[in-house]
RNA sequence: GGACCUGUGGAGCAGUUAGGAGUGCUCGCCACCCUGUCAAGGUGGAGGUCGCGGGUUCAAAUCCCGUCAGGUCCGCCA
């Protein structure tokens, strides 16, 4: 036996019928998109996954009339008759299936539906709320159910790729232990063993290594990972990585296997060709030029500016108090940004206070070549000049400056780009891929609580990331410099994913922890269980994790996370269908070990 | 934890700056009419704790304080 193409209740797919089927008789099941009532004759637009039909009620067919004005939008009906070609004027180009017409003989009304708490139709805004709270309506609007095609046909040709490539499919656990990746970690309380509580996996890191020693050498999994951190418009507290491990290999193994699975995502859902290899840069080289770990490269012409030489002996207040604390003064030339209004230089000036600047100093660069700025009076000419050899700034031009503490003024005047890019309409079309390789291994504690270890320094990825080659005998010697086998693949100013070479030498590991002042009875808490499985025989290794949410977000040019998954939550962490996270039934809750504690006072 | 935006019949919005009767627009909903529409059309009708609580005032959708919900961002999160 095998399954009828459409299901047992219908003949054909209302979107499927075309000028060829004129003549046959077709039974069709689905929604009622739209009605048009005459009275002596109506229309319905019958709506199923394939697309939409229209069915014509004709007095002919007295009963299927009667039923035809019963009915209502959102109404699922079958409806049997013959397809007919449509009379001459009345063919519509914007349907697919505008040149024909089902001849209703019987319509059969199988469920009605309350009037739908918003149109089931594109282009009209409706809040997020009542959208989420009745996403199974929300889903037949044709953009949503768009995208889930979509996802489900880019997780497919993912599937396909990696398996071409011999890669294993292998699920890990979900109720698990605290892995390494740094963020607040969801609890399960277990019952069995009360007081003790699962973790949800942040990622399936510490198996993907696991599954290296058993001898897996190529793994991918499509997997679910929980951060109980907070929410942002690219971030919810479950998400989907596409997880890759290899053995054997090192970092262009897994570059180009990265680069074969996007390259093929974007060409078979998107018909876009994706240009290999993706250009590369250095994390420092990143930071210095876009003020980001993840620049958006469609963004030309506006890179940032390094000023500390220019204004070494200045007189500028601001400046000379930054440098002499060791920070920056970081420029960004805006070309044409002369134009722009006092107001507006006032509302940038705010945007960068919002984001914890002290202020943004601006200036324009008049037709005379001068420059026109509330700082230019203290400026020398020397410097002056400096500034618009630096920035390359010119006639009508405008220039800002970002000065303070040096990875700061980088991030601030990173952003500054990107919001004035975006203002000005200056990012191009497209898709702009690139790595960021070379991270630092390790960074300085500012403060004590994003501490792994004990010492000075804590690892920027988790600790388990190889030095590349060049550090590894002597990452101790300069750790501020020392230089992580690690890359990250970015898009359009997203991070689309990351990975490292893993360490797989028990002494380079053991360094690594001394290093950061992770004892062995820490390790041994915290990980003791990937250690003993590194001794048993780990093959060289390192692999990648995608964020399946961004990617989908990108193919389907969407601004928002939410609207690539079937059922997200709110920025609260709110399921507005399911009312979760919800109030537990104290037995259950004593099953587990657990009493609450007094909700806390309110002020 | 913090900043900002939004909340008005079922949906989307205007009204809030400068307090004066729940006022308006588009769509939807209900009834009737209507034989070629495709956002059908026509006539009539129903539908409101202005998110919630408090305050100021003769009077609050509008001003003030608090609070809840949704969103964007910072911190946080690779």
């Amino acid at each position: 036996m095998s399954i009828t193409a459409f299901g047992a209740l219908r003949s054909h797919g209302a979107g499927t019928l075309r000028t060829e089927h004129v003549d046959t008789s077709v039974t069709l099941a689905g929604w009622v998109d739209t009605r048009r009532d005459h009275g002596g004759v109506a229309f319905l637009d019958l709506r199923d996954r394939s697309g939409i039909v229209q069915v014509v009620a004709d007095p002919e067919a007295s009963e299927a009339l009667a039923a035809a004005h019963r009915v209502r939008p959102e109404w699922v009906v079958r409806v049997t008759g013959t397809v007919r070609a449509r009379p001459d004027g009345m063919r519509n180009p914007s349907l697919d299936t505008g040149d024909i017409e089902v001849a209703a003989s019987s319509i059969e009304v199988l469920a009605e539906a309350v009037t739908p708490p918003f149109p089931v139709a594109d282009g009209i805004e409706v809040s997020e709320e009542l959208r989420l709270s009745h996403r199974y309506v929300d889903l037949r609007r044709p953009r949503m159910a768009d995208i889930l095609r979509l996802r489900s046909r880019a997780t497919s040709v993912i599937r396909r790729v990696m398996e071409e490539h011999d890669f294993l499919d292998v699920e890990t656990p979900v109720l698990t232990k605290a892995t390494p990746e740094g963020a607040r970690d969801f609890l399960v309380p277990s019952r069995l063993q009360p007081g003790e509580s699962y973790a949800l996996p942040q990622s399936p890191q510490l198996f993907k290594q696991l599954l290296m020693v058993a001898g897996v050498e190529r793994y991918y999994q499509i997997a679910r990972c929980f951060r109980d951190e907070n929410l942002r418009a690219d971030r919810q507290p479950e998400f989907t990585q596409l997880d890759v491990e290899l053995s054997f290999g090192d970092q262009e193994d897994v570059i180009g296997i990265t680069e074969q699975v996007l390259a093929a995502v974007w060409g078979e859902t998107l018909g876009v060709e994706v240009e290999t290899p993706f250009p590369r840069l250095t994390y420092a080289e990143a930071m210095r030029r876009f003020g980001t770990d993840a620049p958006d490269l469609r963004i030309d012409g506006l890179e940032l500016a390094h000023l500390d030489e220019v204004f070494a002996d200045t007189e500028v207040g601001v400046f000379k108090g930054v440098l002499g604390d060791g920070g920056s003064v970081v420029a960004l030339a805006l070309p044409g940004g002369g134009e722009m209004a006092r107001r507006e230089f006032d509302e940038l000036v705010e945007w960068a206070k919002r984001r914890g600047a002290k202020g943004l100093a601006w200036g324009v660069v008049e037709a005379d070549g001068t420059l026109r700025s509330p700082l230019s009076k203290f400026m020398s000419e020397a410097e002056i000049a400096g500034v618009l050899a630096e920035t390359g700034a010119g006639p009508g031009d405008a220039v800002f400056f970002g000065a303070g503490e040096t990875t700061f003024a980088r991030e601030l005047m990173g952003a500054l780009r990107e919001h004035l890019a975006a203002e000005r309409g200056l990012i191009g079309d497209g898709f702009a891929f690139c790595w960021v390789v070379d991270a630092p291994m390790f960074e300085p504690v500012v403060d004590r609580g994003e501490a792994v270890g004990t010492t000075a320094w804590t690892p920027v990825h988790p600790p388990f990331t190889a030095p590349t080659p060049e550090w590894i005998d002597r990452f101790e010697e300069s750790p501020g410099e020392a230089l992580s086998n690690a890359y990250d693949v970015v898009c359009n100013g997203y991070e689309l994913g990351g990975g490292s070479i893993r360490i797989h030498d028990r002494e380079v590991q053991a360094r690594v922890f001394r290093f950061l002042g992770i004892s062995d009875e820490v390790a041994e808490e915290r990980f003791g269980f990937l250690l003993r499985g590194l001794a048993h025989g780990a093959p060289p290794h390192g692999g990648i994790a995608l964020g399946l949410d961004r990617l989908v977000m990108l193919l389907a040019d969407a601004t928002n996370i939410r609207d690539v998954i079937a059922f997200p939550k709110t920025q609260s962490g709110a399921c507005l269908l399911t009312d979760a996270p919800a109030s537990y039934d104290p037995v259950a809750l004593r099953d587990v070990g657990l009493r609450l504690l007094p909700a806390a006072p309110t002020a």
